[in-house]
RNA sequence: GGGCUCGUAGCUCAGUUGGUUAGAGCGCGUCCCUGAUAAGGACGAGGCCAGUGGUUCGAGUCCACUCGGGCCCA
């Protein structure tokens, strides 16, 4: 016996016993043991991080995660899948911040790095269960016990050899990145703070005078109009605009267009001139008031790239060169300092035109000055510029602003001031001052300026500034090649990803910068001496250890000895890390020590696959045998992060030019791209049920928990393949993944149920071999047509799904899915109920069980990487309960499809059979369409029809079959002669075939075609010499029967259906007498079975069975008895009152009776 | 402001290398079937395929621009 089958389904229940067979059994674990040794599939889990709670979003990453591994692993690939945990960062700071009610670094720094690390370690796990407990329950098989850790002490060390690596290439340099500063708390906000901040404000606008100097040795610019004004000696000034006057003092260069068109403006009064913009010069003549200016000429931008000017203020100018740059020559000042180029000459370092593409003509004057420290941007400009220089550093950053936004004493009379504070005070003094050599003041004019400027979120008082911080980068642009060519080779899904997003992001790569000035992170491995700044970086612990001269390990020791539970792990962090210094290989009496920074945490999750097995120090034959990863997926937001940190650390260290390449213990084909991964699913974002972002206070989704309990994880996992592309983005809707339930899972589930039924009711069991090794040759060679062709639907699904599996195309596999069951359950169980009803085993229904059994055991391994739970209900009851032999679980099985077996299953597949079928269906769904259209219920049954089929010599064999699903006594087929009173035809030309061969002629033969008087005469011109030619335009065009598709149609009038490119379909609608008892007994029949079942008898009861009504209803009866007792299983029929049994009322064609049921 | 992406029935989504009649499910309406029954089936209504322009004999599909949504970056 079959295990009974519920009727009422429960799949929660069903699931969580499910997970307890998995557990207490260690399916997972054996499914892997099976595969050792085989053809490695290689999985990398993108670790979340486990200090917040999981989200639906997370559900749809560990679906596709548990998908894709499951079904690598039945068709017989070695999948291990270890997990990972995400411990550093930004995210996990805050969290703890939050916490202790604190915020600032200060504060932090107060309440003590160690104590406050410490805390980061506790709270990296908080959420940890919630995490495994959604994991377990989504189905999601991973090993979390042996999960890697970003912050365990191997993990850190595997990713401090890369970085020491990166630092002996020369990878790894110090440099300037600009960031949003809260001068006033000492930090730097992230762009998610600063995007909170920001505020519309009123700041002062200036147009300031730049002179131009006039250069003898070496005018730089070969326009004439430009050479006439400076060799002029009458005074010259670029006109420059900026809203932040407070970096005026640190001015380095001054920006035009090169394509642009700038005016030299002579101002008749004053005889200055000035150049700007020449769009904006009557604008800016209506701001100043201006009405003496005329226009003496127009430049392109281009021709002012070069010269020199003099900057608004001069503390810079004069200030020695060798304050800046170190091998300056001594005595030269700035202003005159001239470097050399890479291209051989000189030019000066400071105050030129330059060329900007951010220029424009929006606001301002088309001039725009640059202070490099104060804009990222202007910092890009000057990195560019830099690059011209055979010394490019010798270019200063200059900055007269000290961290704390106070002027330094490089700009004195402002020296000690907040910048914003002087903004007042700097507009006067340029109001006032005169330019150099001229009698018009440094300043044009002045005015506001509203626009949104950010400030801090806790203290919305203090603006931010743009400023210059010291940063580690990591020279990845020398690698932008290289990541290209790698990522050609990724095979991206969807594939837009590959030339779009991500291959746009690597065209635009700017070097990574690697650095956080924070405290919970992977320290960054680099001890300086503090006297000479040698650096050195480090591998390992041990390797630290091993140096000259270790001092500091106290302080780790004396707190581990204070607090024994101290996580060994903490030995390789802030502030312990700190305190360790070893004596300086270049002054033995100076200390070595680490650079206080930590590093960014994607570089963390970047190095996962090698971190995650610690090597290079250990792991050796892991990471041979799992680099580089088959499959990798995570959604849309990752590109820039994950994918990212992927592609550039393993491009630079295992690329073909990787650094690390030919390092130890990797075998020869890491080098090849790509690396580290080969599939990459990019999954859309989920939505909430609204389709906006889900929302927490907007509460539009259910949680993960509620649908396990409600729907259960199958049919989660279910919407999540079959719902759409993965890459669209999702909507979380609770009646989508109930509306998926109900057109596969409960579809499924019911020719399940069906099947237990009968199957316990005639105690069969499947024969003795074992239903693995079965296949098809167990079903009888005689099996009937309707056995083969389902089987041969079920092979023809199988091949569908693999071939869409092996190519990640999990939506159609699924649509493939739901076809076959679709046509199990409508077509197959349907056709078949009458078999399995019958009364005796006979071949026939000994064949429909196992074709049935053996359709939905193979279903069950076909479903089981989609939703593993039912797939495992199913073949524990169906495949295991009278097969001792079978695998313990479907998850141990074979896949029905396999590298080794796909061509001997495709093979199998009777393609002829397939389409017959369904040729067949499509007769009898038009047959319905037709009988709706007379109104006529399927329960009476009509006497004859006709039908007209192109293929009627396939139909015929299914006579019996059309005429039981339609209820007519007899089919008449027709020739189409025959059949021309009910039809018409319409002829149309097949553009895909006349397109190319008429051109524009193509529409015109439509219409003539349309338009054709007599189009009889072309159908029969067509059937005896297989073309005709018509003439278009003059033109003859000779169209062949393969060029032309016939249409038939019904005409008017008649109750005919079309089934359309096919035939026609007629019913006689006339009713006799007789037909119509037949309908009255198969009503009463139809009543009777009602009756059944509302009395809740068993499938197999036999009752007695009595009809009582009037004399055309007992002679109806009688003429029919054996029918009766034969459908209703009953061992009597009488025809007068059961004492004691309440009478059901039935009715059929005006007739009524009363039925009166009693089991046996 | 830049990059990518999406826009197809009331809703959720498919739509092959361009082929003239654009599909499915849900929902709605009408009906049927029902000893798988908290299912199932048939039919119907419902579409300027976001808009404009272009390429082509032919565009939902290719190109350009515009509008609108999303994501990332500024």
């Amino acid at each position: 016996m079959f295990k009974e089958v519920p009727g009422q389904f429960d799949f929660p229940t069903m699931e969580k016993e499910t997970l307890a067979f998995w557990e207490s059994n260690r399916i997972y674990e054996k499914s892997l043991k099976q595969r050792e040794g085989a053809t490695p599939f290689v999985f990398f889990e993108g670790p979340p991080t486990a200090n917040g709670l999981p989200h639906p979003g997370h559900c749809l990453t560990r679906a596709i995660k548990d998908l894709f591994p499951r079904y690598k692993t039945m068709t017989g690939h070695y999948c291990m899948r270890k997990g990972g945990w995400d411990t550093h960062g930004l995210p996990v700071e805050v969290e703890v911040c939050k916490e202790l009610g604190i915020h600032t670094k200060e504060e932090i720094e107060k309440y003590g790095i160690e104590a406050f690390n410490k805390k980061c370690l506790e709270s990296v796990f908080r959420y940890t269960k919630q995490w495994e407990d959604l994991t377990r329950r989504l189905g999601f098989w991973v090993n979390l016990d042996e999960a890697y850790v970003t912050y365990h002490q191997s993990y850190v060390e595997s990713v401090w050899w890369s970085l020491k690596t990166l630092f002996d290439a020369g990878l790894l340099y110090q440099g300037h990145k600009i960031v949003w500063w809260w001068a006033q708390g000492g930090t730097a906000l992230s762009s998610g703070e600063v995007g909170q901040g920001y505020r519309e404000v009123d700041d002062p606008s200036v147009y300031v005078r730049f002179p131009l100097v006039p250069n003898a040795e070496k005018p730089k610019s070969q326009n004439a109009e430009i050479r006439k004004v400076l060799a002029s000696g009458q005074p010259v000034s670029l006109l420059v605009w900026t809203t932040t006057p407070w970096t005026l003092p640190s001015n380095t260069f001054a920006a035009v267009h090169k394509d642009f068109d700038y005016a030299i403006v002579h101002d008749e009064e004053t005889g200055e001139r000035l150049i700007f913009a020449a769009a904006l010069v009557e604008q800016i003549a209506k701001k100043a008031k201006r009405k003496s200016w005329v226009v003496e000429a127009t430049v392109k931008g281009a021709d002012l790239v070069g010269l020199s000017y003099r900057p608004p203020f001069d503390y810079y100018r004069k200030r020695p060169a060798k304050d800046f740059v170190p091998h300056a020559e001594p005595g030269i000042p700035l202003g005159d300092y001239m470097l050399e180029l890479a291209a051989g000459g000189k030019d000066y370092a400071c105050w030129r035109v330059l060329h900007a593409d951010f220029v424009t003509l929006e606001s301002g004057t088309g001039l725009v000055h640059e202070a490099p420290a104060f804009g990222e941007v202007d910092f890009d400009l000057l990195q560019e510029e830099r690059k011209r220089f055979k010394q490019p550093e010798s270019i200063p950053l200059l900055c007269a602003v000290a961290p704390n936004g106070n002027f330094t004493d490089d700009a004195p009379p402002y020296q000690g001031r907040w910048v914003k504070e002087c903004d007042k005070d700097i507009v006067r003094e340029l109001k006032e001052r005169k330019v150099p050599g001229g009698d018009v003041p440094v300043l044009l004019h002045q005015e506001q300026y509203r626009h949104d400027y950010p400030f801090c979120w806790r203290a919305d008082e203090d603006p931010l500034i743009q400023y210059p911080r010291k940063s580690w980068f990591i020279r990845t642009t020398q690698f932008k090649d290289a990541m290209l060519e790698n990522n050609r080779h990724i095979n991206w899904l969807p594939e837009h990803i590959k030339t779009g997003r991500f291959g746009k992001f690597l065209e635009s790569n700017v070097d990574w910068s690697l650095s956080r000035e924070r405290y919970w992170g992977t320290p960054l491995p680099i001890w300086v001496c503090e006297k000479t700044g040698h650096m050195e970086a480090i591998g390992s612990y041990e390797e630290l250890l091993g140096k000259p001269g270790v001092q500091g390990l106290d302080v780790w020791e004396s707190a581990k000895k204070s607090d024994p539970s101290l996580s060994e792990h903490l030995k390789v962090h802030k502030p312990y890390i700190d305190a360790i210094t070893y004596q300086s290989p270049k002054d033995p009496a100076a200390r070595m020590r680490r650079v206080t920074e930590v590093i960014d945490c994607w570089y963390d999750s970047g190095a996962m696959p090698f971190a995650q097995w610690g090597w290079p120090h250990a792991g050796h034959e892991m990471m041979a045998r799992q680099f580089p990863a088959d499959f990798i997926s995570e959604a849309l937001d990752q590109t820039r992060g994950w994918f990212y940190s992927l592609t550039a650390i393993a491009t630079m260290l295992f690329g073909k030019d990787g650094v690390a390449a030919k390092g130890p213990n990797l075998k020869s084909r890491i080098s090849d791209y790509p690396v580290p991964f080969r599939n990459c699913i990019v999954l859309g974002l989920l939505m909430g049920e609204d389709g906006l972002k889900m929302s927490k206070s907007k509460k539009n989704y259910k949680e993960p928990t509620y649908i396990f309990e409600h729907e259960g994880a199958d049919a989660m996992r279910w919407l999540f393949f079959s719902g759409q592309t993965p890459w669209t983005s999702i909507r979380f809707q609770e009646a989508a993944i109930a509306e998926g339930q109900r057109e596969f899972l409960i579809r499924l589930y019911n020719c399940y149920s069906f099947f237990v039924i009968y199957a316990n009711i005639d105690k069969w069991t499947p024969n003795a071999q074992g239903t693995e090794a079965r296949g098809h040759e167990g079903t009888k060679g005689g099996a009937s047509e309707l056995d083969r062709w389902i089987l041969s639907a079920l092979d023809h699904c199988a091949v569908k799904v693999y071939d869409c599996m092996e190519a990640y195309d999990n939506f159609n596999a699924a649509r493939a899915l739901i076809d076959f069951v679709d046509a199990l359950s409508n077509w197959y169980v349907r056709r078949s109920r009458d078999r399995f009803w019958r009364s005796e085993m006979d071949d026939d229904k000994r064949s429909a069980y196992e074709t049935l059994h053996h359709c939905l055991v193979t279903t069950a391994k076909l479903i089981a990487p989609f939703t593993p739970f039912f797939a495992e209900a199913l073949y524990q009851n169906l495949g295991r309960t009278h097969d001792a032999s079978a695998r313990e679980s479907v998850h141990l099985c074979d896949y029905p499809v396999t590298a080794a077996n796909r061509a001997a299953v495709e093979a199998r597949i009777d393609k002829a059979l397939n389409e017959e079928i369904e040729r067949v269906r499509q007769v009898v769904s038009c047959g319905r369409a037709a009988r709706a259209a007379t109104k006529l219920r399927v329960r009476q049954p009509l006497s004859r029809m006709e039908l007209f089929h192109r293929r009627a010599d396939l139909i015929r064999k299914h006579e019996e079959l059309i005429r039981d699903e339609l209820n007519v006594k007899k089919i008449e087929f027709v020739t189409s002669a025959a059949i021309d009173q009910y039809v018409h035809y319409e002829i149309k030309p097949d553009f895909k075939k006349i397109g190319p061969r008429f051109g524009p002629l193509a529409p015109k033969i439509k219409a003539a075609l349309a338009a054709h008087p007599n189009v009889d005469a072309i159908v029969k011109q067509l059937e005896q010499s297989g073309s005709y030619t018509l003439t278009v335009d003059g033109q003859e065009a000779e169209l062949s029967s393969e060029e032309l598709l016939v249409e038939l149609h019904a005409r008017e009038g008649w109750s005919a259906e079309r089934i359309p490119g096919q035939g026609i379909i007629v019913l006689d609608t006339h009713l006799t007498d007789e037909l119509r008892e037949e309908g009255v007994v198969r009503d009463l029949v139809n009543q009777i079975q009602q009756v059944r079942k509302n009395l809740d008898l068993k499938y197999e009861q036999r009752i007695d069975l009595a009809i009582v009504g009037g004399p055309d209803v007992q002679r109806i009866v009688n003429r029919f008895a054996g029918y009766i007792q034969n459908e209703t299983l009953a061992k009597s029929l009488l025809s007068t009152p059961v004492s004691g049994i309440t009478p059901t009322p039935a009715e059929s064609e005006g007739h009524s009776a009363q039925i009166y049921v009693r089991p046996v």
